[in-house]
Parts: C-alpha cells; sequence; structure tokens
DNA sequence: CTTGAAAAGAACTGCCT
DNA sequence: AGGCAGTTCTTTTCAAG
C-alpha cells in the first residue's frame, strides 16, 4: 500500500468528481508542473487505487424514468442457489447493481425502469419468478446525492 | 429527446464501462470513423445523455475495507426535518451516497469505514445521534456487481 | 456518411535539478 | 520527489467527396 499526501487526496477528490480534467489543469490549481501531476496519476493507477474511468449516463434522458431499489431475501441459501441467483438476476437487463450483502437482506439490487407500470412488470414477470426467492422489499428513488467519500485518514 | 440508434446505444455502453477509450478506437469496433464517432459522442454529451465521467476509486485500497448500506426511517418528517437530515448525513465524510427514497425506509445511505469497528463508531457516534432519526437497518457489503443498464426500448 | 488534413491540446518520455 | 523541453497521440475542427 503506497503513501499518498493531501496533493494525490486532492487529486482523486477531483477526478472522481470529473475525470475529464487534464493532468496540466489540474497541476495549476495545486501548484505543479504537467508532468509532475501526470505522475502522480499514472501512480495512483499503477497501484490500483485509480480503477478506471466510467461514463455516467443520465436514465431519465433514456427514457428510464424509474429507479427502485430492492431488498431481496433468499428462501433458500446454499452455495449453488447464491450462484444460480446472481446469474439469473444479472441477467435481467434492467438490473443496473447487484450487491451480495449480510443482514436483514442477502441482496441488494438496483432497477430502473421507464414507469412504475414498466416496472411492475419486470418485478412479477421476471424478479418475483426466479426460484428461490423469498421476501422481496422494494424502495423507489425520489432523488440521489453522491459524494467522492473520505480519503484521508479520518481522525479517530 | 433525440433518436438513439444501436451505434448510439453501443457506444455509451462501452463508455460507461471504460471513458478511456479514444473515439477513433470505439469508431473501428462500430465500422465508423475518427470524425462520425467524435461527432456522435458530441450529441450525447450535447442531449445531457452522457452526463460526464468520473474516476472509480478503489475503497479498499484507500483503507476502507467495509462498506455498509443503511435503511434510515425518520422519527419526524416534515419538509424542514428532511432537509436538516440531509445536510447533516452529507457532512458525515463516511457518507458516499444519500438517497431520498419512498416505501419502508426513507433514506437509503451507502457508508464506508476501514474497518468493522470504524463503522461502529460513525455509526454510534454520527448516525444515531442525528436529530429526527428513527428506525436504522443496516447491511453490509459482501461482493458487488454493475452492469451498464438498460439502453434500448426493452420488448416488452 | 466517408477520407484526409491541419491545428490545438493533452499525454508521455528523458534529462536535469 | 519536481521542472523543462520535446515527441507522440488524441481531440477538435475543417474541407471535399
Amino acid at each position: 500500500m503506497i503513501e499518498l499526501d493531501d496533493i494525490d487526496h486532492a487529486l482523486l477528490r477531483a477526478l472522481s468528481r470529473d475525470a475529464t480534467q487534464s493532468a496540466g489543469a489540474l497541476g495549476k490549481l495545486h501548484g505543479l508542473s504537467q508532468p509532475a501531476t501526470w505522475r502522480r496519476i499514472r501512480r495512483l493507477q499503477d497501484a490500483g487505487i485509480l480503477k478506471g474511468r466510467r461514463a455516467i449516463l443520465d436514465a431519465e434522458k433514456l427514457g428510464f424514468g424509474v429507479t427502485v431499489f430492492l431488498g431481496i431475501k433468499l428462501a433458500t441459501k446454499g452455495r449453488v442457489s447464491l450462484e444460480d441467483f446472481e446469474r439469473a438476476i444479472s441477467a435481467i437487463p434492467e438490473v443496473q447493481t447487484v450487491e451480495h450483502v449480510l443482514g436483514l437482506y442477502d441482496y441488494r439490487v438496483r432497477v430502473v425502469a421507464r414507469d412504475l407500470a414498466d416496472f411492475e412488470r419486470v418485478l412479477r414477470r421476471r424478479i418475483m419468478t426466479m426460484p428461490g426467492i423469498g421476501d422481496v422489499e422494494a424502495n423507489v428513488l425520489l432523488s440521489e446525492e453522491r459524494r467522492p467519500g473520505p480519503l484521508r485518514g479520518v481522525a479517530s
């Protein structure tokens, strides 16, 4: 695990907000030259801390106005049924994320749909028909805010 | 809302997986020239479908080995308390996403911590002490899979 | 839509402090 | 480590078919 200073943290924070910024522009903000900034970014990539860059799509503009979070409890959980479930749920196109979790539920799933009627179709025809499915709880997304998350040591 | 063809969808899918690909390289994969591909990407950006590009960080490599999803039910929900809650929860550095939802819970929150002991500290000192907080449910992330999500019309 | 080309900028390299 | 200078690549824009 490599050592990161404040500038590294600032670069990570800036890039996690907007990855289109050039090394030169980022460097100017922190008093570094373009090559120095670029070498730091390269180092963060090589260390695996910067995993990649993804384009962020607007689901609403693509016609998917409804986002629903499902909490799913399996009726039967052997090792086989976990993998079966993951394979089956991942095959549903409307599913954006599948999170295997520990707690009240076994899986947390993010689903998008054109509207509530479309979501009901997905829920009834694709989700509820899955083998081994138990309790399902749903929450409809109203609004969402993302933050960079912590980077520094967070004082104890 | 602009019209998108299969190539547009393929470009969105490719960029949402890896936004570092050049227009030239992407075009080659889909039988388009570099300027044609670039114009399509530009069009998708101007339409707001491509909202931006974000760097993906590895929380574990940054020393945050624990991710927990909280389902939070407020005890008192007036318009004021919703905004108060959002302001307060957003001020916690360990909080990555705050989702206002409709259903069994009022908010869904993604929290990262160094380990479970660190998470307990955040939960007890930062979350449970928030004004107006009601029931809190927690799920610890074991593994996560992300998919591009649907783009096309999804046959009915 | 294509190809070709040109200008700007960003990414990358090697050398030096 | 960081800066400077130079090279290579991509981006961005153009003209012409």
